[in-house]
DNA sequence: CCAAAAATAGACAGATCTGTATACTTTAAG
DNA sequence: CTTAAAGTATACAGATCTGTCTATTTTTGG
């Protein structure tokens, strides 16, 4: 809809990330998007309210980039078919760490620090970490449907602790070391 | 030493592990503790400073946790014994997710809040995450040793996964979760 | 017991942060 | 073209935060 509203949420989505939320304060987000002051408080009503939006677009964009990455690189996965697409998740998120652009994953990031669990902004956490668990049972459902509910808790396990990793220890291969363990997770599930 | 000193680092480890580092002020620390500021600019020069201590002694206490909660929770693990350390270590982690004192991992969260590697705080959380990996190495020991790196790499990834689980998710079963992920995979290596 | 070290209370400086208010300018739709 | 909505620039209020300083009191080691 509003250009404005974009580029206050794409330049806050960008310093959020780098920086952390608190430590980035509404002047610099609205120097680094040219936007007056006045124009961020009429979209949003709070800071509060602008970290939310920022998570509702760092989701809707996690979820079409997952979309396109599994579509491009399962077809190059070896091994049974049928895991296939969850591998390929992982080759996303290979790419995603060794990008230049990764600051960890910013749900994580929210939670820590708006820890308390009656807080919009943990809501909107629980939320995405909640659908990120159906996206990973759909990219299961070739699998022995009886254990994909197992699995996909397993899976997701590791993806989180993959990101964890990656930008906690500064290891930028774990992605690989995910993606090694999911195959063998899997393989005894076949 | 000094009796101040743990006084302020204790009240700060648990303000910090509920708010937030940068969410808790020095002066609610100072109150909570009953220490008057200019004796915490005396043992520790700076906020970061006194952060950094704070790491130090929780690294210092999970170590010593864990080495109790492995030794005692071992014997009681099911299946192969040369998998019953790295099981019992996951019965530690529930009992810490369901103590009710739980709110994530501070090395992550810490690793959040101040994002940019050169800083000294987070070169403690990367310290923190390889001696873990260290440890989980040696509780897996007694598995195959041609694969105890990869093992390790897998269980640390689904321990770090789990934590943030429960933490960002508030799924506080996501140690048994793990724990079953583990069981299967290091299975797969007997 | 006494002197040096450590701690206290509290004011204060200087910076920063969120959010509001004002006065002016641009944009866009009928 | 005109008028109402939206945006800009900027000052400001009020709160908060880190860190310093002073003057006083308590603790402690020899």
């Amino acid at each position: 809809m509003s250009r404005r509203r974009d580029q206050l949420v794409t330049t806050a989505l960008r310093l959020f990330s780098q920086n952390g939320f608190r430590a980035t304060g509404i002047d610099l987000i609205l120097r680094e998007a040219g936007v007056a002051k006045k124009t961020l408080y009429n979209h949003f009503g709070s800071k509060e309210a602008l970290v939310v939006a920022v998570l509702d677009k760092r989701h809707a964009d996690f979820m079409a980039t997952t979309r396109m990455t599994v579509a491009r690189l399962a077809p190059r996965q070896r091994g049974d078919p049928r895991m296939r697409r969850p591998l390929a998740f992982f080759d996303g998120l290979d790419a995603w760490f060794t990008s230049g652009s990764f600051h960890g994953c910013l749900f994580i990031n929210a939670s820590a620090e708006y820890a308390r669990s009656d807080c919009p902004i943990h809501q909107v956490c629980v939320s995405h970490k909640v659908r990120l668990l159906d996206t990973l049972e759909s990219l299961l459902s070739e699998m022995p449907h009886a254990n994909v509910r197992d699995m996909a808790q397993a899976v997701g396990l590791l993806a989180d602790g993959a990101i964890v990793r990656a930008h906690t220890a500064g290891e930028l291969h774990a992605a690989r070391s995910a993606k090694r363990a999911v195959r063998r997770l899997l393989e005894s599930y076949l």
